[in-house]
DNA sequence: GGCAATTGTTTCAGGCCTCAAGGAAAGTCT
DNA sequence: AGACTTTCCTTGAGGCCTGAAACAATTGCC
């Protein structure tokens, strides 16, 4: 083509990624309240709940809530309470440490263990479902890809950390 | 490669969209954290506040609460406390209709209009700055992928819309 | 016209979320 | 030891978010 259509381009392509983090936001925003709408209905549980108690399924010794608000991407402020009411009933438990009485560790009860497997299996199916137009080749392609911006995000934040 | 390697590929694969939607939301979340931290330090809004402007920024007439509630994927009881915030510092009007009585308009005010505008012009620059390591090709090759694991998901919802 | 169904918004309860400020335990410095 | 600083968690104010129930105005049907 020529130098008309390549100048185009150039100046159609200058909004290209307010386009993408739009989609970006709508496409996440539109599965998640679907998930978080079976959630609710199916296991009367929530997102960030589903959240939070994926990643102390995988840590048998349980995690400090520190760790737990870093993993999540959830304030400390908020890991307070999310914790206090999976407590509350009965899927976690949490216990201050001897060594070192500032931290508080928080497990997964038998009875949690089995609940989050419940919900870890429907989780994955419900993904697959909703992916399920969308080719192979094409979905290990975003997964590289988005974790480029990903990464290049992360690079451009206002304080480091 | 042989038929071991493909199968396990294929195996392999089969996580594939689980790893994707992880990998969106935490984009997203870390994405969509900064941009709510830059709001508020420099313009005292929030994310669903700027989305809301954006949207009555090019509907000069306004838009009824319906609207903005859909095409902000914001549920209407939301959009009520919403739009009552933005009016109360003078960004935003609301009024009713004279025909049908039961809708409600919302609009820009001229403060509104000239906010929102410098809210926008940095929101762009943030973003472009977000996504400057990732090369302009993978960046439109994203908005078409993206689009369709949208659609995609789109189809899969549990109610019709 | 009068009653029922529908549409558009608000209200409410419960939970999520952030930032900022508080308090308590551990480490550090002199 | 006593005072400073840091680390870890909790509290509190303000706002976002959903689903369900309440209200009000309009439309449709007889």
């Amino acid at each position: 083509m020529d130098l008309e259509l390549v100048a185009s381009d150039a100046q159609e392509g200058k909004k290209q990624e307010l386009k993408l983090w739009l989609r970006l936001l709508a496409t996440t925003k539109l599965m998640s309240q679907e998930i978080r709408r079976r959630l609710r209905r199916e296991f009367g549980a929530t997102l960030p709940q589903f959240d939070l108690l994926a990643q102390l399924y995988r840590e048998k010794d349980g995690l400090r809530l520190g760790e737990l608000s870093s993993r999540t991407m959830v304030t400390n402020g908020n890991v307070t309470g999310l914790v206090e009411r999976l407590e509350a009933d009965g899927t976690i438990l949490r216990e201050r440490l001897e060594d070192d009485k500032r931290v508080t560790v928080a497990r997964l009860t038998e009875k949690g263990r089995s609940y989050f497997e419940g919900m870890a299996e429907a989780h994955e199916r419900w993904i697959k479902e909703m992916m399920a137009e969308v080719d192979p080749t094409v979905i290990s392609g975003l997964l590289t890809h988005v974790g480029h911006v990903k990464e290049s995000a992360q690079r451009h934040l206002s304080d480091e950390d």
